[in-house]
DNA sequence: GATCCTTAGTTAGAGGCTATCACGAACGTT
DNA sequence: AACGTTCGTGATAGCCTCTAACTAAGGATC
């Protein structure tokens, strides 16, 4: 979404015709899925012919991958606004499902179904590391109260969380230990392995209920899907 | 997988050359991704050109949708076969996962990015139906021993399952309460609110871990989404 | 066994796509 | 005014899906 500061009137126009064949691309997506998503297509309906676009983007890839960053860019930026004042865990859930049930498919370009060998460049995992350090900000400003953690019942190890474990204690189960030899992903932040795990759970979980009702698996079922996230996000702030 | 039961050596060979086709398509598939799965390309793997498959499979699509069944199908054998002696639900777990990393595209052809207006036929969704089936008896079989749910602390709702709601009880939760008004995609199955929110957790959490590690999102991190696995079913099992 | 019908496979072809190339036209700069 | 860069064109190659007409082979029937 954000090009260069526009100087000369052929960049003007240059990045004024990008904008407008993104544009376009995401309609498509929407409408018929990213492989449908055709630069001829796209080329015809802008009034210019086939392979005018290829002096705007190297390949189908290239707009592809762009379309990809712009997505990761969104995305970084209304979970950096949502969680601006205080880093409510709860309003930051609430704006990730705002921004993914507003197109499905862009979140779905994000942690859909890749291409099997993909990779993605550097600069998209450095948003992605963006992401997660937001993430990992609202976990370690949460309140890590009791609450639940009552005498572990069997050898199932509770989310740690309980009186016996403060935020800053010791890793409380097997792999809050293992987070702690491998928190490299999470360098520069200092997050204790309790923080860490929380922030992958409520990574997981909101993805789980999100992913399956924006593939559709819900939709035979006459429940309410916002209800089960509440429930979710709920479960995840109890603790 | 299962054909008809063939008699005439007609469609002895038909079935045979319709098996090989999706074998072929599947390496594809595994290969390269579901959009790069290609008719003509498989024809010319086995010798014949072109449009020869067309007397086989009606359109790409009609061949795509059977894969779409087979995976449905081989996921609910597996899963059927994973529950068979006591309906352990970390061993149907753990099948399911063995199952999804045997083949991650075969996986996300069912759980990932859907085409926009895709909606399942009626076999699928029937397979899809069985599946919930018997993730709903494994769930009412677990014992819903008290465990968390100690004094809610705030307006969080612990996942019901404490000593105050007996699994047969009323339903603890405000979701489960919408539950009771809308379970008809669990009708004839005797399950309590509870325990088809039991499920629908169970469902959402593992597709969770396991779709964000499918889809390669954690490869830049160092921990084992093994070990973030067995917590989350820890958990799910613990409560 | 000869006939006939069904099925399997062929080539040809329309129309879509990605992508490269060579050419002409417009633009801004010098 | 002349020049080099940039933009758009048509032509072309090579994929793809899918239809249509034709041929060859298989099985059933008389």
């Amino acid at each position: 979404m954000a090009e260069a500061p526009t100087r000369t009137p052929r960049e003007r126009y240059r990045t004024q015709v990008r904008a407008e064949v993104k544009e376009r691309a995401w309609e498509q997506i929407a409408t018929a899925g990213a492989p449908a998503l055709s630069l001829n297509a796209i080329a015809k309906q802008m009034g210019m012919s086939g392979p005018a676009l290829y002096r705007y983007f190297a390949s189908r890839d290239d707009l592809m991958t762009e379309l990809i960053k712009d997505a990761y860019r969104s995305l970084a930026d209304t979970f950096a606004s949502a969680s601006k004042p205080g880093a409510d865990l709860a309003v930051m859930a609430h704006a990730l499902r705002e921004w993914a049930l507003d197109d499905p498919q862009r979140y779905l370009l994000i942690y859909g179904t890749p291409v099997p060998g993909y990779h993605a460049p550097d600069d998209v995992t450095e948003i992605a590391a963006e992401i997660m350090a937001i993430l990992l900000d609202a976990c370690a400003a949460l309140p890590l109260t009791p609450s639940p953690g009552g005498p572990a019942t069997t050898s199932h190890e509770p989310l740690s969380g309980g009186p016996a474990t403060p935020p800053d204690g010791p890793p409380a189960t097997s792999f809050e230990a293992h987070l702690e030899g491998h928190r490299e992903w999470a360098a520069g932040h200092p997050a204790t392995p309790a923080v860490l795990h929380r922030a992958l759970v409520v990574w997981t979980r909101l993805h789980g209920v999100l992913s399956l009702e924006l593939a559709g698996h819900f939709t035979g079922m006459e429940f309410d899907p916002a209800l089960l996230y509440a429930a979710e996000l709920d479960d995840l702030l109890a603790r």
